[in-house]
DNA sequence: GGCGATATACTCAAAACTGAGTATTCAAAC
DNA sequence: GTTTGAATACTCAGTTTTGAGTATATCGCC
């Protein structure tokens, strides 16, 4: 039941009561380095959690502006987001990538193909580890967990790549056709 | 359109064909470290690839055994699996991890539980850690890209830990009921 | 005072995903 | 010879997620 999207909203919800629209302001802006939530599953999972008892809605009106429902939490929902939030921080779900199945075929491009598109992905590292240093600079200190934790994996990452350009480099066929030293596994540099 | 998931049962299907059930067996005894595809998923999308052309079905029938359906790779397919992993390879995407949101609001919770809980995580980081460097010893050296891709981020999962558990056992209440340094955030350590 | 751009606040049908269930065969234990 | 349990091979109804669309108000500019 998507407990982890639900853990999301009410911890933002209980900080401060909103209403939809600014809630996924908040997400797009604040946190689009490590939350993807799209804002028409953001307002399903709010009629879910009032449905279930966890937020309340309650309809605001000023002046002629369109009604909108500002959500706040409920006893429930606190209690639910406490249970949560224990569970998710003691339990260490291991890392599933759907979006990194590209590196379990790698092997099977030439090498010389495979550098290049390794090389754009490189870039497309370092520029987003441009992005996330930036945020570190306005940050209140209490958030920077988050980003620590972001930018760690993200330092993963590039010795990875790193790691298998070498690699690949060294498989690269040479002027005279053959290919050098080409038994090294990539793991041989770690341990 | 789950474009991840396409990617590897096109890869697979692609080196052997096979059918659903040995499909699912495979990835579950052998890719379960980094793969979550539930059986009836891998169903669905096979034949969803089926109706899009991607893969072809075979009826088989041995003896008084149940049928069952063998899938292969079409040539429509072949080249869809080549410009996945081209798209995927190249392009790095900023890990979202739906099932850490608990650290954003690890903050809140007072240190000394914070603490307990963050010791249970990480005993369950150094588990799973054991149990995919035995995976390393028994695979051929091409697949070692993807157990190195993994254990990297489980050392920076490790170290991210570690230094939370760190700063929180600083910031812990000593017996005279006051906080000792209070201000140095956690990421004060890196950089 | 009218026009387009932008902010606000969703709705909805379609697609994707999941858990639980169904059905058959086979081998071994009783 | 029959119950039992595991392996095989899915199906299906329900839930979750998404992309595209709807609709009103406000603001600046001509």
């Amino acid at each position: 039941m998507s407990m982890d999207r639900q853990l999301l909203l009410l911890g933002l919800l209980r900080a401060q009561e909103m209403h939809g629209y600014q809630l996924n302001e908040f997400i797009d802006q604040q946190m689009n380095f490590c939350v993807d939530l799209k804002r028409s599953t953001a307002y399903y999972l709010l009629d879910k959690l009032c449905r279930d008892g966890y937020v309340e809605e309650e309809v605001e009106r000023e002046g002629n502006r369109p009604e909108r429902k500002v959500y706040h939490i409920t006893p429930t929902g606190e209690a639910l987001f406490q249970d949560l939030l224990r569970q998710n921080l003691s339990v260490y779900a291991p890392p599933f990538y759907p979006e990194d199945m590209g590196i379990i075929f790698e092997h099977q491009l030439p090498p010389a193909e495979s550098l290049a598109l390794l090389h754009t992905r490189r870039e497309a590292i370092l520029r987003h580890r441009e992005r996330v240093h930036a945020l570190y600079q306005h940050l209140p200190p209490s958030h920077t967990a988050v980003i620590d934790h972001h930018i760690l994996h993200l330092e993963a990452e590039l010795t990875w790549v790193d790691r298998l350009i070498a690699d690949r480099t060294a498989r690269l066929p040479t002027s005279d056709g053959v290919s050098v030293s080409p038994h090294i596994p990539c793991a041989a540099a770690s341990e």
